[in-house]
DNA sequence: AGCACGCCGACT
DNA sequence: GTCGGCGTGCTC
């Protein structure tokens, strides 16, 4: 230790509690007797009122500081993150304009975060508070925490009492200093162990025991004698198989005969066991792939590949390859996919190949399975990761590749707070780690192949079909032309044709039907209203499954009331898949159909099992959303069928070609995978809109050729960046005004400014949203200009919350 | 954001 | 006087 100059301890932490006008990293000091590291996560006191707030220490060190705060207490036992996930929020954060705290949480499981439990308590005795409080809130708020004994968790306070009212008596309170609260820090989800029994004594003593014991006690004589055979059991095996009780465990270990230990149990998802495989063989193209990727592998700077390959052309042959060249280098995998509806075909073929390495990561496993895949990866006991978007956060700090599949998928772009793409984080791990950044897709995204084109990105191509099949051919019907003949229904003349053909011939149909998340709205017959929220600018969607209106932005919900408020009979709405199996039964009364959207599946009937069921049970039609559109192979299916083309070339953004084409080409692609030749219809108003008739060709250069020039001239991605800047109040007037004055702001930035205008739901949860657009170069420099733009505004505008996104993908 | 402080008008 | 509303300043 040094003398006299010895500074304080410090520890700069990483606040939950600051937002983002103000943050920064805060320094505390760490009282004597506090020990910590770098990436444990604490509770420190913040702001004026010291209330307490959930901290990660991202640094370490001395100052002779004084004037400042304690740490209150460490919340981990040890480093929660790695030195590399702590510097990879420091990216995350300045490349997604969030706060470190933002950064920092994305690291870290939901199931493990920390929850706050706040505890009001009175700080003089009831009577004495109730001398000196007038409100008739307040004194009912010291009543009720009287009959509590004083204190009271936040929660039953709200549960209690109106919201608004008791924010007014605690605010009232407080000033009055007659109340305190306290936060404390618990986490759902805690780590489960199994205890284990081995012998402690030696064969001789125990074998000396059980001819002393004779015929008595036969539940020890039976535990002993299973561990003599077996060594260590776990107790719960013991009991299983002996019939020992907890008192025969704990009666050995007391003679010192046995001893026991706790070892961490992984609750997992995974299958148990999958029978192991070796790897497929290659085509030539394949190896071809296989042989300019793995090149790549042992480069210090391996960069970014696009792996560009038709449906069917065995991508995921090569990308298991490459993991198995990347384990024998002694380094990690990553296997990012969009949809969690893809993983479980893929754990099958993973585990296949690389058995109980394989971890999978992703927001429907329970907690506990979660939390725990989390854990053995972090323990390095799981080298081959698949996941989804928030996997590219997993703790792997030996990453050799990293396999973003179907790359162009929006699905990669968060939603959320940070809204980081996942894409672009797995390139900021290849580069700092040196991993090969592998981007596969049978319709790159144009910024993609742009890249790869201009020799950015190395280039992989496989133009053939794995088992050398053809692409089904694909018709396209107008159903302008099939108005015109009297047909308003979802199913066109052809398209119910070829349905009876298939079927005829015991084959399998799917029906996909393009609808982006809306579905069924109530309309009335007699003065046409449609029920909208209260809280938000958008009409309400019908659910079935519990007649009831729901708002998909708020959460806000009613009860489906037959009629309306003027008395007319209501009438549900909407091309909703429910809608098309109704069709399809009054046109088809004994054909079997299965539906798959987000109605029909849940928890105890997941997609798996719908899957199954149209597999095993040979149903010959299913209808489906977007979900049925990925990676499904199904030999017997031969006819797949788009219902309306069109829909997501309406919407108006500069990617709708691009995502239209991809689904289209997606979708085609599930017909004809087996034996039995394919086909595909085409149901669009615009027959001869060019994107339709690129993917009824399935000629993705050609639209490639065709929508980078409009890109150039537009200068959209991958030209420019467009940085979207919302503003959302309570107030309209005053999102407006933040809006303007942003602009007014950001004016000398060199950058082109559309708007401000509102954005497509205007009012969410009574707060309105403005929108800008802001075009220009991607680099570091303007990055950080409006980032302090961003910052000052949100001193500046009170009232007024402003978000900025660098990519806007969705 | 969330809190304290200070100023103002209104009620009592 | 005391309360609530609102603008302003600060957060280790």
């Amino acid at each position: 230790m040094e003398l006299g100059l010895a500074g304080t301890a410090i520890a700069r932490c990483a606040v939950a509690a600051a937002p983002y006008a103000i943050d920064r990293l805060y320094t505390y000091r760490v009282p004597p007797g506090l020990t910590l590291t770098a990436g444990q996560r604490v509770a420190v006191p913040f702001g004026p009122g010291n209330r307490r707030s959930e901290a990660v220490v991202v640094a370490l060190g001395e100052s002779p500081g004084d004037g400042l705060k304690d740490v209150a207490e460490a919340l981990d036992g040890e480093a929660f993150l790695s030195p590399f996930q702590l510097r990879l929020a420091a990216f995350v954060r300045k490349r997604y304009f969030c706060t470190y705290f933002d950064a920092v949480r994305a690291m870290i499981p939901a199931p493990l975060w920390f929850g706050v439990r706040e505890e009001a308590a009175l700080t003089v005795s009831a009577a004495d508070a109730l001398a000196q409080v007038k409100t008739a809130q307040a004194r009912e708020v010291v009543e009720f925490l009287d009959q509590r004994g004083g204190s009271a968790p936040l929660s039953a306070l709200r549960a209690a009492f109106d919201g608004e009212a008791l924010s007014k008596a605690l605010a009232y309170l407080s000033r009055k200093k007659l109340l305190k609260s306290t936060q404390d820090f618990t986490r759902r989800v805690h780590d489960q162990a199994e205890a284990l029994a081995s012998l402690a004594a030696s064969r001789e003593e125990v074998e000396a025991y059980l001819s002393a014991k004779g015929r008595g006690a036969p539940l020890q004589g039976a535990a002993l004698r299973l561990l003599l055979q077996l060594g260590e059991v776990s107790v719960k095996e013991l009991s299983y198989f002996t019939g020992a009780t907890g008192a025969t465990v704990r009666r050995l270990q007391q003679l010192g005969l046995i001893s026991l230990r706790l070892r961490p149990v992984f609750r997992s998802p995974l299958p148990d066991y999958v029978e192991p495989k070796p790897l497929p063989a290659l085509t030539g193209e394949q190896q071809a792939a296989l042989a300019t990727l793995s090149a790549k592998l042992t480069l210090s700077d391996p960069g970014v590949a696009l792996l560009y390959g038709v449906t069917g052309s065995g991508k995921t042959a090569v990308y298991l390859h490459l993991i198995r060249r990347a384990l024998d280098e002694g380094r990690q995998a990553l296997y990012l996919v969009p949809e969690i509806a893809l993983t479980p075909q893929l754990i099958q073929r993973l585990m296949a190949h690389f058995g109980s390495d394989v971890a999978v990561l992703h927001s429907a496993l329970r907690d506990g399975e979660r939390a725990d895949q989390w854990k053995r990866i972090r323990q390095g006991k799981a080298p081959v990761v698949l996941g989804t978007r928030s996997s590219v956060f997993a703790p792997l700090s030996n990453l050799g590749v990293i396999i973003v599949d179907e790359e162009q998928e929006h699905s990669y772009q968060s939603e959320q707070t940070p809204r980081y793409h996942a894409r672009e984080v797995a390139q900021y791990l290849g580069r700092r780690l040196g991993a090969l950044v592998v981007l596969g897709s049978a319709t790159p995204s144009v910024e993609s192949m742009y890249l790869a084109e201009t020799g950015v990105y190395t280039l992989c191509k496989l133009t053939q079909r794995f088992n050398g099949a053809a692409l089904p051919p694909v018709e396209v019907v107008d159903l302008k032309e099939e108005l015109r003949a009297g047909n308003g229904s979802v199913l066109s003349r052809p398209l119910c044709r070829a349905i009876e053909e298939t079927v005829a011939r015991g084959e399998q149909c799917i029906l996909f039907l393009n609808r982006r998340g809306t579905g069924q709205y109530v309309v009335c017959v007699a003065c046409g209203e449609v029920p909208q929220c209260p809280r938000c600018s958008v009409s309400l969607t019908y659910h079935a499954a519990n007649g009831r209106l729901m708002c998909h932005h708020c959460g806000f919900s009613q009860p489906a009331a037959a009629r309306c408020a003027c008395g007319g009979h209501r009438k549900v709405m909407g091309c909703g898949t429910q809608r098309v199996e109704q069709e399809l039964h009054d046109r088809f009364p004994s054909l079997a159909g299965a539906r798959m959207d987000a109605d029909t599946v849940s928890a105890s009937n997941t997609h798996e099992d719908i899957l199954e069921r149209f597999r095993r049970d040979k149903i010959p039609v299913l209808v489906g959303t977007q979900m049925v559109t990925k990676g499904l192979d199904f030999e017997n299916v031969t006819l797949v069928g788009v219902l309306d083309a069109d829909m997501s070339l309406a919407v108006n953004h500069f990617r709708a070609a691009e995502t239209t084409f991809s689904l289209l080409t997606q979708v085609v692609g599930r017909a004809g995978r087996g034996k039995s030749p394919g086909r595909a219809i085409l149901q669009t108003m615009t027959p001869r809109h060019a994107v339709i008739a690129l993917a009824a060709r399935q000629d993705y250069d050609g639209f490639y050729r065709l929508e980078l020039p409009l890109r150039r001239l537009h200068g959209m991605p991958p030209f420019r960046v467009v940085y979207t800047a919302t503003f959302v109040s309570p107030s309209e007037l005053r999102a407006r005004r933040g809006a303007e004055d942003f602009r007014a702001q950001v004016a000398n930035l060199g950058l082109e400014v559309l708007g401000p205008a509102q954005a497509p739901v205007f009012k969410v949860n009574n707060a309105f949203r403005y929108r800008l657009s802001l075009l220009g170069r991607s680099d570091g420099a303007l990055r950080q200009q409006l980032a302090a733009a961003l910052a000052a505004f949100s001193r500046a505008h009170r009232g007024v919350t402003a978000y900025l996104e660098g990519n806007s993908y969705d």
